[in-house]
DNA sequence: CGACAAAGATAGTAATACTATCATTAAAAG
DNA sequence: CTTTTAATGATAGTATTACTATCTTTGTCG
């Protein structure tokens, strides 16, 4: 292991042999990335995966169980990596105010790749996570899903955020909806500025920084600052 | 025709032979919206949708392209239905606080079954929309859909609730992406209470009021009222 | 050198997502 | 009261998907 590097711990759950610990592994985060973006999910298969990385099917099979389980892997993934990200660059924010504006411009811009993950894209990543990432838990078995603890990360970011939330009022009753409504929003806003622009008012400039003037507006005036 | 009846104009293009105009027809929209409620649509197929009504696959395909087609056709139904409620409901109202207040308790609450439209079960509906209902633009074909306008009657739905934004506060700079946020959230919001509760705030009652009072609490910030 | 984990190669199955064809029924038109 | 025509039923067939199984080969570690 040479220079930089960052690993992050994910869910036995989620897989059947861990692909961070293998070279195969990282190619089926690295290409899988690449491919959903590309097809979309409901078009993405294990057999062009596998023929993509230049390896067979059951080759695939033995990481992951089926193609719902490595989306959640590679969501999971994103929503660690971005709570790790807000928290090291917030720890030194003493104002709340200021904490929760990192978050929001952290969910409402695009990311460029992180070099010490080698095999992940995020960049690309985080337009997957726009287009796909409610299809990980909007399933028959999201309760199953759930008591395995699958959407842990996505969890512990959306508590992160409510947590400041109430850093900068206490009183506020709803921090945990307010929360999951500014990353859902951070990404829905997004999704209909690059495709229904109809349904935002973003939509001849198509500028991400929209959206966060858009979403500071909405927290700010909610809890009352 | 006897009794009360209503009948909502369907966009061409959503389907292959009209399915309000013939009994099967209206059994497959009847039978798909149990079916989807029952499976989800992931595990959803025409095989079992024939199965169900007692057709062949092949008396499905005459009317829909694809399940696909079918879920935006039930969606934008959905859609129209809402809009013309909101419509009627609000058209007496003059303040347009009370009008927005109503909007927001027609999108967070549970419907009852609309005995005007006997081929449709509203309460199912309003479920499919929370559970599958992003899924119907959630994909790569979504410039072409929107091009042949299968998304107008949200879009249509969305520029009302904009509009009453806009009488209530003509100074708010982001109506359209407001009336979506009221959109989108009053269905999340409500997944994440059935489903996911710790990212909300009312996990244990699980009553959805709270979302009403949420939802309003935020609007109505956000308008600076 | 032997053991063992990982990967490659190949085969096979049930279900899905369609398309095509031909026969039957029912309602509308002449 | 026939003749079209539209809608449906019945059946068959295909490529792809979503897997499971098995057997061989390769590479590494003790």
């Amino acid at each position: 292991m040479d220079g930089l590097s960052l690993s992050i711990k994910m869910n036995e759950k989620l897989f059947l042999r861990n692909p961070e610990q293998t070279e195969l592994g990282k190619k089926i985060i690295l290409f899988s990335i690449q491919l959903i973006h590309e097809k979309g999910f409901e078009d993405f298969t294990f057999k062009k995966l596998a023929t993509a990385i230049g390896t067979t099917e059951a080759g695939i099979y033995r990481y992951f169980e089926n193609k719902h389980k490595l989306l959640i892997y590679i969501t999971a993934w994103y929503w660690s990596w971005l709570e790790y990200r807000v928290i090291t660059h917030t720890e030194n924010i003493s104002d709340p105010n200021l904490k929760l504006k990192k978050v929001i411009k952290f969910l409402a811009t695009s990311v460029e790749d992180d070099i010490r993950t080698s095999y992940v894209n995020e960049s690309i990543l985080h337009q997957i996570i726009i287009a796909e990432g409610s299809k990980a838990y909007l399933t028959k078995h999201v309760n199953e899903d759930n008591q395995d603890q699958l959407f842990k990360p996505y969890k512990d970011l959306c508590a992160v955020i409510g947590n400041y939330i109430l850093e900068c009022n206490p009183d506020y009753k709803y921090p945990r909806s307010l929360a999951t409504t500014i990353v859902e929003m951070a990404h829905i806003q997004n999704f209909f500025m690059q495709h229904l622009p109809a349904l935002t008012d973003f939509g001849k400039s198509k500028n991400e920084s929209n959206i966060l003037d858009f979403l500071e507006d909405l927290v700010f005036h909610a809890i009352g600052k």
